[in-house]
DNA sequence: TTGACATATCGTATTTATGCGATATATTCA
DNA sequence: TGAATATATCGCATAAATACGATATGTCAA
């Protein structure tokens, strides 16, 4: 009856929810997107996703607070890169709905991203 | 240094960024774990889920207004059901992290872990 | 029709997220 | 040392999310 639906505890559901607001934001994710093929400074990110540098600081920190991308300081700068797996995988499918067409029709859409 | 980075553009990074805000929220990940496997209405879900019925519809309005789950009615009752199918990877995922092992957790923990 | 049950909506208080300016810290080099 | 560059942090204003009580709507059955 009652006992046949299995679900995963709440305090489960709250970790995998607070990781998931972290990257339900359309700067950090183009940050994620970037940052899984190239190693790049907060500068750069910051010029690259056209954000100012305090927030995009701010940002970025989220990110590494959340074990998603690390971060080391080479000199002057930080330099980010994604560590956590996942976000490939999260990535890709949001460029398979959202780069060609118009997100209303999930069919039809022109395989140029593979 | 031409555009050497592809970035998706914001706007699509917004329609993302709202779809994953939608999902980021533990009774929300709860009802949608639920609803992969079961066709339950809203009143059963807000037991499931120990949520007050109104603040429980309001969550399944949120589901049901970006296409992640469809709602009937059927007599009384509203019978919902996930209709996107990518939330059955994103739900495995977290299955996999949280449930059996301890594996990569956000920086939020709880106090009595140390 | 009325009463019950199921669901939805409204108004609102509280919290949390976000962005921004200003400023602080860190590093290199002259 | 001090200037220049890169990054981080602080305080605050605004916006959004969340939860809640109250109430409205919708459905069925007697």
């Amino acid at each position: 009856m009652h006992d046949a639906y299995a679900i995963t505890p709440l305090e489960h559901m709250e970790l995998a929810a607070g990781c998931l607001k972290v990257i339900a934001h359309p700067v950090r994710l183009q940050m994620i997107e970037v940052l899984l093929d190239h190693r790049l400074s907060v500068g750069e990110l910051a010029k690259l996703t056209n954000t100012p540098q305090n927030v995009a600081s701010e940002h970025l920190k989220r990110l590494k607070d959340h074990q998603l991308i690390s971060m080391e300081r080479d000199g002057r700068n930080v330099y980010c890169k994604v560590i956590e797996p996942g976000m490939r995988s999260i990535i890709q499918c949001i460029q398979a709905r959202y780069t060609s067409p118009p997100a209303l029709n999930p069919k039809a859409q022109p395989a140029h991203i593979a």
